[in-house]
DNA sequence: TTGGCTCGGTTGACACTTCAAGCTAGGATG
DNA sequence: CATCCTAGCTTGAAGTGTCAACCGAGCCAA
């Protein structure tokens, strides 16, 4: 809208950004094809999964579970009823509230979460850290949070998630 | 499949993941939002209307059209047939070699390509490179590259494009 | 208690990507 | 030439995400 004088790239700032356009399409590419073949699963519900395993009682209401996997509601529905008729995960309303409704891992999913991890683990480590320099790597973290600052300002992006 | 010892990962190390695990998801995003606002189209129609913009008699092959746009053969065949019908593109076999297809850009699909470039530039810069210093900008380049490269040994991803 | 409001969650239709199969032009081989 | 083979591209079906409409539980006010 209105863009007065177009404040172009330089050669240098588009070859960033080419290679910054590759790895955002690639990366997660590689990553689904890598869960795809090992496990069977989609990166978006390993990280449905992974969430909920690093959960208190392994569980966590539907919607703050869709903020932690960056997706839709409507989308974690939709995953959900998949990730449930695999007998991974089970749905309940909330008895303290039945407007809201829980998602809890069951010990299948428990169990794949663990068989799937340390594969999944492996694997953005080869991507993303062994390529790079220990300032590199400190320096993509300074520079993701940042970048993921600005395009979401009201990002709670700040969980403790282990397992 | 077969870790012996997985080399787990810091929390520095998990810290700079969810960022850029965040960055992943949600810059893509944002790009084919504003881009779905402001010209109607997703990010992959753009840049394939604007590496054709860029080419040599504003023609590619579609196969390498689909290498320089980070996305699938059939995927770009698809995408092809609905440029096609906007007007923006037309396809014509290569006269010099019938097995290879020419995407050639329309003077209607260059007048898009011109009146969406600067808002879309704007919205790289203000997403990408506002948020960070010089040296971390030039650090991006960099670390870019390596990810890419890692990702995709086989990328040719250096082509001067500009406009 | 009744009606309306809010909001978490679900559902179904539509759009897009992927996957596998198929088509065709040109080269190679006999 | 005739046949096979390769490779670029297209096509249709199946799976997945998005969008908008809808449902229902709890809250609040009359």
């Amino acid at each position: 809208m209105d863009v007065q004088q177009p404040r172009w790239l330089t050669d240098e700032e588009m070859q960033t950004w080419l290679a910054l356009a590759s790895v955002l399409i690639r990366l997660p590419a590689a990553l689904d094809d890598q869960l795809q073949r090992d496990a069977g699963i989609s990166h978006f519900e390993y990280q449905v999964l992974a969430m909920l395993s690093g959960a208190p009682e392994r569980t966590l209401r539907m919607s703050t579970l869709a903020v932690f996997a960056n997706g839709s509601l409507s989308r974690l529905s939709h995953v959900a009823g998949r990730l449930e008729k695999a007998g991974w995960v089970r749905r309940t309303p909330d008895p303290t509230d039945g407007r809201y409704t829980l998602a809890i891992l069951t010990d299948a999913g428990w169990e794949k979460v663990v068989a799937t991890a340390p594969g999944h683990v492996e694997t953005v480590r080869a991507l993303v850290f062994d390529p790079l320099t220990r300032p590199q790597q400190r320096q993509l973290g300074d520079i993701g949070r940042r970048i993921a600052r600005t395009v979401d300002p009201g990002g709670s992006h700040l969980d403790s998630f282990s397992s």
